[in-house]
DNA sequence: CTCAAAACATGACAATAGTCATGTTTTATT
DNA sequence: AATAAAACATGACTATTGTCATGTTTTGAG
């Protein structure tokens, strides 16, 4: 819920392209599903590219032109209002797909930004390629459907949790499903992977930094949590649990 | 956000059995999609079932067994919290899917409840028939992956609201899509077709009763909407558009 | 290593929305 | 038409969260 408009970017996209054989291809399921032959040609027609801080991937209202696959590092989805406040509705990761729905179709525009969190790497594919890819393998498009359900889900449970909880529980909820989805074991707790600064995490669960700061300050104090932005511990997941659904 | 339990339904359902064919079948993309002999196909598949006021098409936790249309009537999905508090994450209308995503996969059971408002008739059909069906007929796969996306779309963009919005612009905006999705022009203003109790608003909105009420007394004050339930009329689009988006 | 920017922190106060209590009106049902 | 149940309404008070101001600490770029 930051008012301040962010900065906007200043260089130009690193692009690397053409074809994408080796790497860590593995991680992402709607490629392994594919037949060996039809990898090769999928990963023909798509495009790796590199991003890095204050960089964008596209912004809310850009025309959607391709498909997107998550391959290294977090991908942000961001919203904003008109007066400048804005919320995070998800952290894609590796092997996540995005654009992969209804607004790649119809010729419309992105309904939200997509934003590096520190580097990362994404392959794309044209629209019509990735239609074409679907429409002659049954079992991709059942993974999309599957995928895209799986999404829907989530975004129902959060749109659940900001309508029900209060501000700690969801701190609370968002804690937890971090450690959960992206958290290392380590001597003194969960830590979590993803470098997030409290104004990131206000983002996320729709409530000012201040109130994140207050929050997570508490939770540190009873021992729930420790450290902040790229040294994020969880300590202790069975109370946060218990508070997420109090 | 209504804290009481809803009193358990009494009736069992009243069931129609057997192959469904003649009706307002239109309205319904997915089918429509489908060659007419698919079309037979898949009818003489499904079961239609009416549900009446006080029932469960089906309830949170339940194991998933059917992919399900509305056909005639509205539905609305539902989650609760532990300490009784629901929230309505979506009314369905004529033609919309449900349980066509990854829930009805994995042998998982339902996020959420689903009742009818109203009197409300529903098609279904086995989810093996279903994904069969799909996996034949990649244009029905697009169209449910075209439908999934849509859906996402509309979860994160209410996600947003929640989020960022205060009480009464979220139940303006509210207004506005009801208006647009399910709104008939009227002499004084467009009518909502769907029968809404201040109590459906505050939990579609994420407020309590009473400030559903207070903020609704103050809509009609300000000349913005008139009459309460069966009976709920926008009298000013432009001014709640506004408001919604402040 | 330095220094500016970003992140973290905290207090005082204001705005928003929830809670509880109570009463009236509307809506269905017999 | 009678009547019980829902829905609507409103006041008084409380809890939660936001706003603004100000200061400290941490981080990262040069």
């Amino acid at each position: 819920m930051s008012k301040r408009p962010k900065k906007s970017p200043k260089q130009p996209l690193v692009e690397q392209s053409g074809p994408t054989f080796p790497a860590g291809l593995n991680q992402i399921p709607l490629l392994q599903i594919l037949s060996a032959q039809d990898r090769q040609k999928v990963l023909g027609e798509m495009t790796e590219t590199r991003y890095g801080k204050g960089q964008y991937i596209f912004r809310e209202g850009d025309p959607t032109e391709y498909f997107h696959i998550v391959k290294e590092g977090s991908v942000k989805c961001v919203k904003s209002s008109l007066d400048g406040k804005e919320c995070t509705l998800k952290v894609l990761m590796p092997g996540d797909l995005f654009c992969c729905d209804a607004s790649a179709f119809d010729g419309a525009s992105h309904p939200g930004t997509a934003q590096p969190m520190g580097d990362v790497s994404v392959l794309r594919m044209k629209k019509e390629a990735y239609f074409k890819m679907l429409r002659g393998n049954p079992d991709a498009a059942m993974e999309v459907i599957r995928y895209l359900g799986n999404r829907l889900n989530e975004a129902q449970e959060k749109a659940k949790v900001l309508a029900l909880d209060r501000a700690d529980q969801r701190l609370a909820s968002l804690l937890v499903n971090l450690a959960e989805r992206s958290g290392v074991q380590e001597p003194n707790g969960i830590r979590v992977s993803v470098r997030l600064t409290r104004q990131d995490m206000a983002n996320m669960v729709g409530v000012t930094t201040e109130t994140a700061i207050r929050i997570m300050a508490r939770f540190k104090k009873e021992r729930l949590v420790s450290g902040t932005a790229a040294r994020l511990v969880v300590r202790d997941l069975p109370k946060l649990r218990l508070l997420a659904s109090t």
